[in-house]
DNA sequence: GATTTGATTAACAAACTTGTTAATGCGAAG
DNA sequence: CTTCGCATTAACAAGTTTGTTAATCAAATC
């Protein structure tokens, strides 16, 4: 049982809650104050009480959700210790990993925050440093391999984006996933656990570790 | 110049035009019959007398889109006369040159579509039948140059996810993307032109043609 | 026990959005 | 020339949505 079943939160959060679920299956415009309010089984003057507007409640959770994308930048490329295919093998399920975790993040960060020019500065903000040195990082290790004949050379940005697009799509299109895959591997969690190590081994073999 | 400029076109069309370009950049709750109707340089009565209701409207961009996509996955893998890699090569680029062309495309249909049930079945009974026999022909040749082994036994299912996938996140991310990375590789459009040699190349790699 | 302070409610108001309608224009058919 | 039918317009109506406010409540403070 949860620690805090929702009814025993204060108002604040349970606004909170009821306001990410809204935003995140209706969008931005798609939303009503009142139905956040109803859902969060407060009125809805409560709402504007402790948010002003609908437009503070939603820049409150969008912040929230870039912070989250750091994290998983932070713990993408795995530990730097490990050897290289160790440590794209631990970054590539962690990155798939937290995506499952939070399956309808992708589409409300292209849908709600990539279509506002406020919202993709803060994101660039918040995680250039963090992808710069991660790159930076993962493209020595490459050409240090690749120098030595052990893999291919490939580009550490390419390799991120070939990453992120596998990785992703299969959250966003899961719907149409989901139901044109069904048969062919039974339930959709069966497919996603296929997925993974596809996902893993297309970039595995991508770089050819020897 | 173009052969008709908006204001030459006839009202209905005028509409529609105005209509596809509202619902793609807002969705459907974001969008405004008005601003349409403004948009299209008309009366916002004249979208209620051609259309009857804003959902009509929609519906109508719906259906053109989704149909649209029963083209693609029909150009899809290429000409079947041609040896598998090049028959690959074909699929992968023209599905990314179709992807380009129609770089809001995607957000659409997972925003809009993939949103709601009746249109998922609509998509669905598009293109099942298309789907399945391309997939089964890709795997058929797939399997029989495996036996050969003159190349990896891979899932043609699994491949085609791999091929949407590395296609169509750079477009969807495209903000962000767009401007990560572009001191690195020039302009996004020359990215592009990168991306799609990558992708290509990665797909290749999986099937380890030899 | 009275008072103060923050939380909560119900009612309301303003603005916006979709959709209707009655009147008008205008070209083609008779 | 008139009439008929479709296109178009302006005005309006109903419903919805966000946001405010004055009154009330409850708990802590004096």
């Amino acid at each position: 049982m949860d620690k805090e079943s929702s009814h025993s939160l204060n108002t604040e959060t349970k606004i909170l809650q009821a306001a990410e679920k809204e935003f995140f299956e209706k969008g931005y415009a798609g939303a009503r104050t009142a139905s956040i309010a109803e859902a969060a089984g407060v009125t809805h003057a409560m709402l504007h009480y402790y948010f002003r507007t609908k437009d503070k409640l939603f820049e409150r959770i969008v912040s929230e959700k870039i912070n989250m994308l750091g994290d998983i930048v932070l713990s993408g490329i795995g530990d730097s210790e490990l050897p290289l295919e160790d440590r794209i093998r631990q970054g590539v399920e962690r990155h798939f990993d937290f995506i499952s975790a939070h399956r309808d993040l992708p589409k409300f960060i292209v849908n709600e925050v990539l279509a506002r020019p406020e919202h993709i500065e803060m994101m660039r903000q918040n995680a250039r440093h963090i992808v710069n040195s991660l790159v930076d990082n993962l493209q020595r290790e490459i050409d240090d391999y690749a120098a030595q004949g052990l893999c291919r050379r490939v580009d550490a940005r390419m390799l991120l984006i070939d990453i992120i697009s596998l990785n992703v799509f299969p959250f966003m299109a899961a719907p149409i996933v989901s139901g044109a895959i069904g048969d062919s591997y039974g339930s959709y969690e069966e497919f996603l656990v296929m997925r993974k190590k596809e996902n893993l081994e297309t970039i595995l073999n991508k770089l050819k570790i020897r």
